[in-house]
This record gives C-alpha cells, structure tokens and sequence, in this order.
DNA sequence: CCTATCATGTAATCCGTTACATGATTAT
DNA sequence: ATAATCATGTAACGGATTACATGATAGG
C-alpha cells in the first residue's frame, strides 16, 4: 500500500489531536491549520483512515450505540511512519500550479487577471496575517513557519498582481 | 464533458503551436515552458487530446503510413473555449502545496530540512534566471511574467529555507 | 413543530499516475 | 550490428472529486 501527502496528513493530524479523533473532527482541525497550503476533501477523510486502518497506522473504534460514529486513533506503526516520513529526504519541489498564472501564461489579459487576482490574494494575505498575529507565539514552531511561509507567498503574489494591474510589467532582476 | 487544467494547457499549446502537433511535441513544448510550473505526465498528452477530440475542440489527423503518429490541431470551438477559460472570472487561489512544508508543518526539523530545500530551490531558481536571460525578451509577455512570477517565489523560497537552515526563525512582519 | 444547518457517511465516476511495451534513430 | 536512447503509445490501477443521501441539532 502507498502512503500519500492525504496519508501523512491523516497521520500528522491524529498525532497532534493526541487522541482519538472522528473524521469530522479531522475536517474541523484540518481546515484551520493544515488546509491553509494544503486542503483535503472530506470525503477523503473518510475514506483514508480506512485505508491506514487496513494497513494498521491507525486504530478504528466504532461507536456501538446511536449514530456509531468512527473514531480513529494513531498507531505506534503510523507514528513511526509519521516520522520516517518527516525525516525522509524531500526529492520533489512542489509546484506553483496556480490556475491564473496559467491563464497568464496562455495569454490571458494581465490587468484584468491582476484586478482580480489581486482581490483574492490580499483577502487571503489578511486572514493569514489576523491569524499570526492572534495566534501565532502559541502556534508549534513547524506550524507557525509554515504560516509565515504562507504570508511571505501571498505577499508576493499580491505584489506581483498589483503591478499587473496597474499595467506595469514587473521584471525580475531590474531591482537587484 | 468536463475541461480541466490539463485541457486548457493542450489547448494553449496547440494555439500556441500554430499548426499541428503529436503529443510528443506538445511533451517537448509543455517540458520548456508550461512545465516550469505545471507539469503534465507524458500519457496524459496522448489520452487528453483524444478526449478533447470527441468534445470537437480538436481534430485529430492520423498518419497512414509508417509509425500512424497522431497529428492534432485546435478547431475553432477549441480556439473559442480557450477565449471563454482565459476571460472567466478565476476563482480559486492556488494553493501552496509544498511536500517540504508539509513536513514542517508537521514537525520536521528545520534546519536539516533547509538544508536540503535550499538546495533543490536555488537550483531551480538558478535555472529560471539563466532561461530569463536568454530568452525573455524573446518570450510572449504572458509567458515572461509567468516566468518572473516563478523567479520571485523562488526567490522567497530560498531565503525562507536559508534562514532555517541557519537555525533562525524568520519571523513575518518583523521586517516591516 | 418545522426547517435550516451541521454532521456523517457512501457510491460512482474520472482524471492522473504508474507500468508496460514496442517502433524508430543515433552512436560506436 | 548492436546497444542505447528517443519516440510513441496502451492498459490498469487507484486516489481524488463529485454527487447523493440521511441522521442529528438548534433556532424560530
């Protein structure tokens, strides 16, 4: 069986639950920390843990009586895998793959993208910022550098759009 | 039938193309330019334009003799769809997606892994900016900015694994 | 009570990846 | 010639998305 980034996440999130976790509670926990780079579709939250489950990284527990509910917890073989995965050598770069530098690239008009993008981006770049400066001396360290990746991204990105949308072509290296 | 980014970047490299093209030089083409953010699987390029041919936003041209190679050009409802993507409003924000910061987010330890992510970042920045040089006053503006886009995070990249690399935490907002 | 929303799950579909396989070219 | 690499494709598998569907809970 293959372990995926969605494995890892299942994985990484029942560690940090401490716990037993269901799989709306993974939805809940992964949408206010992990989904802010990586999101994950509920339905995968269901499905996965079964599969970690079959190949023993976690423990399923279900709820005898009412709405028998799944309750899933973290095994000492998926903590060991959790943390061969941490350790592990990281061959790939992720990618940009960002659906309006594409259109960009295919020829889509800079000021209007940029207008637009702009908008999302700065929204994006605000929640990220409320959230650090709320939260963020309380946050694990990983968790709180990986925030502080996320806004130093959007930044860039919206400093890139903007330019666009004023109709000045940025150009790299001119300022260095 | 639905389009997805992959059409979509068929399709530009078809109209981009000018005339017709196999899948292997939509390969070669996708490899030196789309590729640097957003990469398709060789099969895919075989399998989607046949898709996009049933949808009639492509036309298929079989070699009859020889080695039967596939031959595609765009169609004017495929020239049409691709205006209609390009205009539309965008709206998601691609996501981070990064397997290094999925590690630290879940607890790697920084300074190893920066290490490590410095170097494949920096190799890649490098490669974009001798590209830049060379051609990017050649390239269609739309394509030069996605590559300035793509030096800028890089860029940002580098510096945020360099610092954690040297075992100091960077610390968003503290610089401005 | 009623209905809206939250919570919980399943099933089908399909895209994307992986693996396999073979036909041409080039180099030695 | 022969090996190596380039070029060209197909098939199978599986993860991810989408759609569907129903059980609880809270608000009015």
């Amino acid at each position: 069986m293959r372990l995926t980034a969605t494995s890892y996440i299942v994985l990484g999130l029942l560690a940090r639950a401490g716990g037993q976790a269901t799989p709306y509670a993974l939805k809940q926990m992964a949408a206010t920390s992990v989904g802010n780079f990586w999101t994950v579709q509920h339905a995968q939250l269901y499905t996965e843990p079964e599969r970690l489950a079959d190949a023993g990284l976690v423990e399923e527990e279900r709820e005898t009586g009412g709405r028998r509910r799944r309750r899933y917890t973290i095994t000492a073989a998926g903590r060991a895998a959790l943390d061969a995965w941490r350790e592990a050598p990281v061959a790939d770069r992720g990618e940009l793959r960002d659906p309006g530098l594409l259109r960009l690239f295919f020829g889509a008009d800079p000021e209007a993208l940029g207008v637009a993008q702009v908008a999302l981006h700065q929204a994006k770049l605000d929640e990220y910022e409320s959230l650090h400066a709320r939260a963020g001396q309380g946050l694990p360290s990983g968790e709180r550098l990986a925030l502080e990746a996320g806004i130093a991204h959007e930044r860039e990105w919206v400093s890139f759009w903007r330019r666009l949308a004023d109709g000045v072509r940025p150009c790299a290296g001119s300022s260095d």
